[in-house]
DNA sequence: CTAATCAGGACTAAATTGGTCTTGATTATG
DNA sequence: CATAATCAAGACCAATTTAGTCCTGATTAG
């Protein structure tokens, strides 16, 4: 385990489209249809990487959602905490949102927080630009061609 | 997010007060009093460690559980796997229990893997003997004193 | 034999997550 | 200005997962 939740997979599918698109002005409904996620989803998770500044937005018709950065510049991290919060492996660590009650005196806190640390870190290695293979990834379609993926798992 | 569930808490906890009675043999109803957690609760926990081999097991009266490595021998991968089954942030990584259903050509496969062996090494790097700092915890009670932590949150 | 203890697994309740829907605000276009 | 397209915000329900308890059976010390 230690799993990120579906939401993020979503995420990081809608940001992989938008990336291959480079920086176009996407609809929810056609993020929808290039993922083959429903068009909901697509907007709630859209919504979230908008409040983080993942995304810029134009409301109204013709309205859609960009990129607010280069895919090199948008790390897995910023992803996942976008996403799901601030990363704690439990509550002994700075910046979770329901710390454990004996933090302070917590013997532990500091190894967990280096724990916490090292695997925010390898996160922050890892951007969008890396984890897509835009070669590969999203043929535009013809016409209205079936959903090209199915998310990740 | 990306948190550790709290039953590998749990499990922390009870490998602790293990390795700090060092190598003793002690029943969970002890445990139980050691840590603060219900007996049912290190019950449950025990077994799951037991079963990945972390703990020996002696049954019948004046049985008990016992540490079946050195605490410094004792990584967080182990613990963390033992509760929780392989690390694995998604589908797309070798392992998964659930597996995503285009694995095998998913693009994106080889970057999962990739972060998820980076945050696999970390936790191999931290063990149960860096977690626990033996000289602050669990006093030895002198008379079935208040139970003394609390779990980690 | 009896009491203490682990083994294995079923079961329930609570919490979390995923996904949909509704209502309202914004804006392009004719 | 009217209309349709679109995002904003959040309520809401269903499905899944997790936590915790309990029961029955096997093992062993005394």
């Amino acid at each position: 385990m230690l799993r990120l939740n579906r939401m993020t997979d979503y995420a990081i599918v809608v940001l992989g489209a938008l990336a291959h698109r480079q920086g176009e002005l996407l609809a929810t409904a056609q993020l929808a249809e290039l993922t083959g996620l429903a068009q909901p989803t697509v907007a709630k998770v859209a919504k979230l990487l908008q409040s983080s500044d993942l995304l810029t937005t134009k409301r109204g018709a013709n309205g859609g959602y960009q990129l607010a950065d280069e895919p090199a510049d948008i790390s897995l991290v910023r992803i996942i905490e976008a996403v799901e919060g601030p990363i704690a492996v439990n509550g002994c660590v700075e910046g979770a949102q329901d710390p454990c009650i004996v933090t302070n005196t917590c013997f532990m806190s500091n190894h967990w927080n280096k724990v916490n640390t090292t695997l925010r870190d390898a996160l922050a290695d890892v951007s969008l630009a890396d984890l897509i293979d835009p070669s590969q990834l999203f043929p535009i379609p013809e016409e209205a061609a079936t959903p090209t993926i199915q998310g990740l798992g």
